[in-house]
DNA sequence: TAGATTGTTAATCGATTAACAATC
DNA sequence: TAGATTGTTAATCGATTAACAATC
C-alpha cells in the first residue's frame, strides 16, 4: 500500500522528529497547529515542514494549519508503526541485553520475538521474557517464525557470518550496531546503522572545537 | 589549535569512518592508498574523499596516493582521539550501564570518570571501576573534577533539569540518548544526539518500503 | 622523463528556502 | 467576505561530482 519510492532519505530521517513533537502537542492537549508555529517549536522553516509533508499527500487546511491528532496518526502510517514487525536480537551481551530491555518496540511499530547468542553463559538467560537460544538454532527459528528484521548486537568479526546467514534464511532488514559496513558486501539488504563508536568520535570532535574555540578568542 | 571552523558537519560526520577503515587497511599492513581504491573500497567517490581531506590540509602526495598510518594518525588528530577528555555517565539503567561497559572510551579520545544514578537501588554498584554516586553529588563533582562532557540515559522527563544542573556546573557537551531535543532550550549546548526510538522508527519504516515493493510488483 | 595521482577549480545535482496563487 | 495558511512552483544555497593543471 505505501509507495513512497521519490522520498528522500533526509526527509524520512526528519519524519520520527515529527512524530515525536506531534505526539508532545497531543498531550499537552493541543488540536491544531500551523507550519509556522511548528516550526518555530521544533527550529525548522515553515518552508520545510509544507515541503516534507506534501511528499506523502496534503495533510494540512488553507487558512487552519494541521490537525495534530490526525496529522500524529499519519506519520505514523507512513512510518509503518502498526505493522509490528517481527524481530530478532543478535548478541546478548551488555550492549543487547540493554537493547532488548530498554526499547520500547512496540511504539514503534517492531515486535522483539527471539534472542540469540553463542556464548553457553548466555543462552538459556531470560530477558524481556524470552529465552535466550543458541545460535546454532537460528536457521530453523527464521523457518518457523519468519522474522522481517535483525538486530544486530554482535563483535566486528562475527558480523559478515552472520549476516549471510541471515540473509539466505530470509531476513533482509538489519538495525546495525556492529562496527561493520554490511551494505558494502550486501548490496540488497535493508540497513540501518547506529555506529556508536563513530557518534562517539564525532562528539569528541564537538568537544575539541568548543575548547579550542576559545583558546583562540 | 584546531581550527575547522568553515568545515561541514557532513564532512566531520563523514572521518570517524575513514577513520575506521584506514585502521582496517592498517592492521591488513596496506601501507599505501590511493584515493581511488579508498573510494572503491568505501563506496565512494575519489572525488569526495580528496575534497573532504582537503579541508583539512594536504595529507596525500602526487602520483603516489595517500600513506595509510600517516593518515590514520592525522584523521585520529583532527578528531582530537588524543585529548582524552573527561566525561561522566549520567543515567545507570540498563541503558547507561551497557554503554559505561560496551563502549572503548579511551580508544575514541574520552575517559569515563563518574557515573550519577538517584535510584537508591542503583546507587553504590559498581561498574567499569566506578562506583554509581548519587545524582545529588553532581555539582560537588563537577567543581572538583571538571568534566567535559556527559552521557545522557536518563528518561526524557529528567532531561531537562539535569542538562540544567549540568550546564550551570560548566558542563557543556552532551552525548544524548534522551528523547529528547536539548539543543532548543540550551542554544550553546554542543549535543551529539543518539536517538535510538528515531532510528528504530526509520528503520520501521524501510522495512515497510521494502515488503510493500513487492507486493506491487 | 613518463605515469600516476593529488589538490583545486568549475559544473552539476539535490535539498532547503522563499514566494505566491489557491482555497479553506 | 477577509484573513490565514496551505500546497506548489521558482530561487537559492550547499554539497557532491567532474575535470584538469600542478607535481611527485
Amino acid at each position: 500500500m505505501p509507495k513512497h519510492e521519490g522520498v528522500s532519505l533526509s526527509v524520512i530521517k526528519r519524519l520520527p522528529r515529527y512524530y515525536r513533537f506531534l505526539g508532545d502537542l497531543l498531550e499537552k492537549g493541543v488540536t491544531r497547529i500551523s507550519s509556522r508555529e511548528l516550526a518555530q517549536l521544533m527550529r525548522l522553516t515553515a518552508s520545510q515542514i509544507r515541503q516534507d509533508l506534501n511528499c506523502f499527500g496534503g495533510f494540512g487546511q488553507q487558512g487552519y494549519g494541521y490537525n495534530v491528532a490526525a496529522l500524529h496518526k499519519e506519520i505514523g502510517n507512513i512510518l509503518g508503526l502498526n505493522n509490528n514487525y517481527t524481530i530478532i536480537l543478535l548478541g546478548a551481551g551488555n550492549l543487547g541485553r540493554a537493547i532488548a530491555k530498554h526499547m520500547d518496540f512496540e511504539a514503534r511499530g517492531l515486535h522483539l520475538i527471539g534472542i540469540f547468542d553463542n556464548n553457553p553463559t548466555v543462552v538459556g538467560q531470560q530477558i524481556k521474557g524470552l529465552t535466550v537460544a543458541n545460535s546454532t538454532y537460528l536457521e530453523d527459528f527464521c523457518r518457523e517464525r519468519k522474522p522481517k528484521a535483525a538486530i544486530l548486537c554482535i563483535p566486528k568479526e562475527a558480523a559478515h557470518e552472520t549476516v549471510e546467514r541471515l540473509m539466505s534464511a530470509g531476513v533482509k532488514c538489519f538495525w546495525n550496531f556492529s562496527h561493520y559496513d554490511l551494505s558494502l558486501a550486501f548490496e540488497d539488504a535493508v540497513v540501518e546503522n547506529v555506529h556508536l563508536g563513530d557518534s562517539l568520535m564525532t562528539l569528541c570532535y564537538q568537544i575539541n572545537e568548543y575548547y579550542s574555540d576559545g583558546e583562540e578568542k
